[in-house]
DNA sequence: ATCTATCCGGACCGCATTGC
DNA sequence: GCAATGCGGTCCGGATAGAT
């Protein structure tokens, strides 16, 4: 008869305990997964959510989940590797580099999709529709891209810990799905879940809610630069290493990479993000008010 | 016949990187 | 700091296939 040692036994009491902290760190918020667990309850603008908005967890924006990396270099593949964090949250991230110009646009526009249904049941939705909502073209390279982002952040493995909030999520896939797939094996039809561990993201308004169309209009690394500007409420001084290491990008010297903090400064000024930014000091230096794009930031 | 969803093709453009 | 480079994404009219 088998019987478990001692550390097993030890590592089942450690689940408990963290399952428990989450449902009680949720419970403290209002939430509570066996009766509601839609994430629209979450979002600005009452049950629906508003439709011009995009939410990103903050544990997310301060992060070096979604890379702005070039595109001809290939994606790295990664196995429970620890990402670039801001502040004191560890993700340990597996599956292959999830990038901020295709995969994030695909992930916020399914979290939108997801806001309405409860978390863990199963949706449907239109790849056309999905292209409109992207701006991307209805051209077949589009539809494989697509597929592929789907594809890539399905299989993944995201842990994180933040022990000032919800402790450790416990792991679970950015993507959940089944599909239903033509001759050629490309998938016509996705039934996808949103694992319901992803409400401790959203849940206590750990989350920063974007302008859609501004934001999808932004480059990648300006985006990253929003993500942090926007997920705090009076943002310090950012240096221009920790915002390079943001992006998820390798700058061959310090001169690079203050040329690089600035362009991406001066995008979120012209698009008036912000009221100003700029890089002093190697710091990324910002002043928020009257900010049009940003609809909410919460710390 | 008409509608809808999907895909193709080729010119064009944006962006990260490179070189000076 | 800036222009050049080249890859790969974008645009959009039109084609195709299947449903009604």
């Amino acid at each position: 008869m088998y019987t478990e040692t001692l550390p097993a036994q030890v590592q089942k009491l450690q689940d408990k305990a963290e399952a428990l902290h989450r449902k009680n760190y949720l419970l403290s918020k209002g939430i509570d997964l066996q009766n509601s667990s839609q994430l629209a309850f979450q979002f600005p603008g009452a049950i629906g959510g508003r439709e011009d908005v995009r939410h990103m967890p903050n544990d997310y924006c301060r992060s070096s989940l979604f890379t702005a990396r070039n595109n001809k270099q290939p994606r790295k593949n990664m196995l429970r590797t620890k990402l670039f964090h801001l502040h004191d949250v560890e993700i340990l991230y597996t599956g292959f580099e999830l990038r901020a110009v295709d995969d994030e646009l695909v992930w916020m526009q399914l979290v939108h999709y997801a806001k309405d249904v409860d978390l863990g049941s199963t949706f449907e939705f239109n790849l056309t529709q999905l292209l409109q909502d992207l701006d991307w073209p209805r051209s077949g390279a589009a539809y494989l891209r697509l597929r592929e982002c789907i594809s890539r952040l399905r299989a993944t493995e995201v842990l994180v810990t933040n022990k000032k909030a919800y402790g450790v999520s416990g792991s679970f896939s950015m993507l959940e799905y089944d599909s239903l797939n033509d001759e050629k094996g490309d998938q016509h039809t996705y039934y996808v879940r949103m694992n319901p561990k992803i409400m401790l993201l959203f849940a206590g308004n750990l989350f920063t809610s974007h302008n859609w169309d501004a934001y999808k209009r932004l480059s990648p690394a300006a985006r990253r630069l929003v993500d942090y500007v926007s997920s705090h409420k009076t943002p310090l001084p950012l240096s221009v290493d920790n915002f390079v290491s943001l992006c998820g990008v390798e700058m061959d010297s310090a001169a690079r990479a203050r040329s690089f903090a600035r362009a991406k400064c001066q995008e979120l000024k012209n698009n008036g993000w912000v009221a100003d930014i700029f890089v002093e000091n190697d710091r990324i230096h910002c002043l928020k008010a009257a900010v049009k794009n940003r609809t909410c930031s919460i710390n």
